[in-house]
Parts: C-alpha cells; structure tokens; sequence
DNA sequence: TTGAGCTGTCATCGC
DNA sequence: TCGCGATGACAGCTC
C-alpha cells in the first residue's frame, strides 16, 4: 500500500518513524536505509513506475494548477508589485542550461507547461534537486497544491485557512489516516516522518537544516522544530489573528503581554484555531500537548477578560503544533514581508525589557527568543506581528505632518492605526520619561553642587569671621594697652597719677582729649543711648 | 530574600 | 479640540 509520496519515491503507510521512543530509532535507521536504497535504484534506473504516477499526477495537477492560476490572476487583480515582478522565465532557461539546479516546484511545474509534452518524461519530481537551504521549494510548491500563495498572503489568511485553500488531497500524506482522523486536516506533525527529506514535497525541511544526514535521521519534528524562533510562530499566529479578528488581549497573551492597550477587541471566536491545534500529535513526550492546547486555547479565552498568560511549555506545543506549512509560510515571510524593523531604536533601550514572559524565566526567555527578538522591544514585536510596515523609530520620531499622511498613504486596519498611534505615543512617552528623569537628575546634581559651593561659602565667611574677630581682639589689645599707657602717665592736680579705674579718655569732636572720671562716661553714655532710643522711637 | 536603582508605562496637567 | 511635552506614580526587572 502506498499512501506517500515524497518526491518521487513511495513509502509504506503504516511505517512511520520518527517517534521520540528510541525503539522506533532503530526502526528509523531501517526505514532510511530502505529509502535510500531505493533512491539509488530509481536514480540508476532513471525511471520508475512512481516516476510514471508522479508524472502523471504532475500533469494533472499542472493543468489544475494552471486553471487555479487564472483563477487567482482574476481574483488578485491589485497583486503587489513583487509578485508582478516574479519572472521564472529566466530561472527556467537556466535550468535547462545547467546553471541552476534550485528551480522550485513552481518554478519546474512551469516550465514543464512550457515545454512539449514528450520532454516531460525526462523531468521528474524525483529529480527536483531539493537542495539545502532552497525554501522556495516550500514556499514556491503552491502551484502543485492548486494553491495561490500570493492570494492567501495578499488577502492575510491565516494558517488554518490557507491550508483549507488546497482543494484536493494532494497535499495529505496519508489518506486513510486523514479519513481515519478527520479531525487532523492538515496539521499532521513530522513526528511520523524522522527524514525531513520525506516530509512533503513542498517542506523540504532540509532547507533549514546541515545537510548531515547522519544527524538529521535521529532528529524528530520535535527536535527540529524545537530551536526555531518563537516569533515566527509569533508572526504566523499574529497574522492570522491579525487579519482574521481577534482580540487584542489574545495577541497580547501570545506574545506574553498582560496589557494591550491597542483598545480594539475583535471577534476571539475562532481565533486560537490556527495557534491550537489539539489535534497535533507531536511525539509521546509531548502526549499531553493536545490537552495543554486545549486549556491553552481555553485560557487564552479566559485572558481576554482575567488575564491569564501561557506558560512557555504550552507556547512550545504551539510551536509544534504549526507543522508542515509553517515552512511555507516562513518561506513567504522571509520574502515578502521585507520590513525594516530596526533592531535598536534612537532611543536607548532597557537592558532589561519590561516586557513580561510568562513564567519570568529569563533561561526560557532567552531560550526562544533569539538574538534578533532579544533586541526587540515590545512595540518592535507589536508592530512585526501586525505587520505595519513602518519602524518603530519611524513611527516614533516621524513628525506629525508626515506621521498622519503616512497613516493616510497606506491601508491600515483600525487595529494597526491603532497600535501605530499606541507606538507613537509610547515612544514620545518613553523619550520625554527619559529626558525628564535626565533633567530631573540634572537638577538634582546642580542643587546638589549649589549645596556643596554654599557650604564652602559658609566655611569661607567662618573664617573671614574669624580672622575678624581675632582683628578685632588684637584692636582691643593694643587700644588698652594705649589707654593704660596714657593714664599712667598723667598725673592729676596734686601730682599724683591718675587712677585708670577712675579715669577715662574721651575725644571730643574738635579732637581735643578729656580725662573724664568714669561716672561722668557711664551716666552720660547711658543718657545718649537712652536719647538714641527715643528717636528711633519717633522716628 | 530584600532593597536600591533603572526603565517603561499610564494618567494627568498645562501649553 | 487635539497633539505634545512634562511629571508623578506605579510596576517590573536587574543587581
């Protein structure tokens, strides 16, 4: 029984490697020895009956494909500019010249529409060269499937609807097992299939992988998938949540934020199907994934008004749980969305974000957030989920005249303005909290040298005071010492010298000198205070 | 474990 | 009325 195709070579149905139990390892070295041998034989033969079926079902699905495709020409009439600019003419002519062996499905399927039907024999999907690193035979396989990537990417479909978009079963691996499970449309792990080489046609997961075979084989979908960045889940999700309605506070808790104030809270109905799929079965470690996803998709409805957030396990089998056709849509993403989110803003960034990871473990943190999105702040995640496609530090920094008509230049949904203005505020925000903090610490720094330059002023006038003083003290030295030196040569009417206790100097106004007798001093002195007083009293 | 410091964010006020 | 800057207050994070 043949049940899958991978790129020209069959498959036994029931045999499935790839699960984590390390006895069906051992099965899984057996299977790709199998299967290597066989692509052995059927490159040596150069030819085979499944060549044959493939041809066939490549032609048949060429002509289908062909007529999606004037379909979808008809529906994507405002198609953007970079799939007008998509030419395979030129790929192809290299193909056919040798000099380039990186032709995707797409590419292939279309040159074998451009050539003569009897030229078609020579061509199989098995000789596709699948070569590591060329995503596009992913991303570009969408002919095969009777799928217009474009149209679904144009349009923001989300994942569990742009794989509704494949019309035949072409894309299903096994058949009985999807009539088997129908609840599994799509999302069908690559637990079941240890070899990325035998993944579908059109995820190639080498493309993303050394080509080291020998390493590859032991790898499940769990392992290959597990070191992948959490933000192109992110990105997958957000752009199906984005377009497809949503609420805010959903988005919010996917991407670990307790707060969304973008204020817009859409229909959080159906929204949590492409992030939970509960009918992905990853691999026995990850058994309980489907009942995680289940509470998960069931919290995430509860954060929209209690605020619950994901721990990072469950977020993992979300990861898990993309499957196949989050390599497409990486693939997409990777070309078509060329935004340029730049990684540091103008404005210095915390060291430590404020951005609150479920779980506040900075281990699992940094585990899936790579370097890129480690440097990302809040809003740059923000902006990079909803897709807006200008910069934060643009949307920030850009003046008002040119902000608002750039708002008014693109399509932007309510939620995008919404988290634009969000940004922009923000970010003003965030600038002017710096600047009054810095000038709030400015003023404090000048108080406090304005403190330290008035003490030093006070202990300056201390000592002037004091050398003052001890002017002064000396004054008062050298005045009595005068006095006494004068009165102890005076002498009195009988010859004697005058006492200086009795006696005292005074200088009169006409700058003759009277020897007084203190009495007189004191009584007078008390007299003119006492006159002094009363005028100043008048007065 | 606790506290200080830093940073982002929100609410509010005034221009 | 709107936009924006300034700032107090609060929370989260790091050390």
């Amino acid at each position: 029984m043949l049940t899958r195709t991978t790129g020209g070579h069959t498959l036994p149905a029931p045999f499935y490697p790839g699960s984590l139990c390390e006895s069906d390892l051992f099965l899984e070295e057996l299977w790709w020895e199998l299967n290597s041998t066989e692509n052995e034989v059927l490159r040596a033969t150069g030819h085979s009956s499944q060549q044959e079926e493939n041809e066939q079902s490549v032609s048949a699905q060429k002509d289908k494909s062909l007529q999606q495709q004037g379909e979808d020409e008809t529906k994507t009439a405002d198609t953007p500019e970079w799939e007008a600019e998509k030419t395979t003419d030129t790929r192809n002519e290299r193909y056919l010249n040798g000099t380039d062996t990186s032709l995707s499905l797409e590419d292939l399927l279309q040159l074998l529409s451009s050539q003569p039907e009897n030229s078609v024999e020579g061509i199989s999907l098995g000789d596709i060269p699948l070569l590591p690193g060329s995503i596009n035979d992913g991303m570009n396989s969408s002919a095969y499937y009777n799928v217009n990537f474009s149209q679904a990417i144009s349009h923001d479909v989300n994942l569990h609807e742009a794989m509704l978009l494949y019309p035949d079963n072409t894309f299903r691996r096994d058949a009985v097992g999807r009539t088997s499970q129908p609840q599994e449309p799509f999302l069908q792990l690559n637990s079941h299939t240890t070899n990325p080489a035998q993944t579908l046609p059109g995820t190639n997961l080498t493309g993303f992988l050394p080509p080291v075979d020998h390493q590859i084989r032991n790898l499940t979908s769990h392992d290959l998938l597990y070191d992948l960045d959490i933000n192109i889940f992110d990105e997958i999700n957000s752009m199906s949540l984005a377009t497809e309605g949503f609420d805010s506070m959903e988005v919010s808790h996917l991407f670990g934020e307790p707060d969304s104030d973008s204020g817009l809270s859409l229909n959080s109905s159906h929204n949590s199907t492409s992030v939970t799929n509960p009918n992905s079965r990853v691999c026995d470690s990850a058994r309980g994934s489907s009942s995680d996803l289940e509470s998960l998709s069931h919290h995430a409805l509860e954060g929209a008004v209690g605020g619950y957030y994901p721990e990072p396990s469950k977020i993992r089998h979300i990861d898990l749980s993309s499957d196949s056709t989050f390599h497409g849509d990486l693939a997409f993403q990777h070309i078509f969305h060329n935004h340029t989110y730049h990684l540091q803003s103008s404005v210095p960034e915390s060291t430590s974000e404020s951005f609150s990871w479920p779980g506040k473990s900075q281990k699992i943190k940094s585990r899936y957030l790579n370097d890129t999105d480690r440097n990302l702040s809040r809003d740059e995640r923000r902006a990079k989920a909803l897709h807006i496609p200008f910069s934060v530090d643009e949307i920030v920094h850009m003046p008002v005249d040119s902000f608002n008509s750039m708002l008014s230049r693109y399509y932007l949904t309510d939620l995008q303005v919404s988290l634009i203005r969000d940004i922009r505020r923000r970010g003003k925000n965030k600038v002017a909290a710096q600047n009054c903090r810095k000038r709030k610490l400015d003023i404090i720094l000048n108080l406090e040298d304005d403190v330290c330059n008035l003490q030093a002023k006070k202990e300056t006038l201390k000592s002037e005071r004091a050398q003052c003083n001890k002017a002064i003290n000396i004054m008062k030295q050298k005045l009595h010492d005068l006095y006494h030196d004068i009165l102890s040569r005076l002498r009195d009417d009988e010859g004697r010298p005058v006492n200086p206790n009795q006696y005292a100097l005074q200088c009169s106004h006409d700058g003759s000198v009277l020897i007084v007798p203190k009495e007189l001093v004191t009584s007078g002195y008390k007299k003119e205070t006492q006159k002094g007083k009363r005028k100043s009293e008048r007065n």
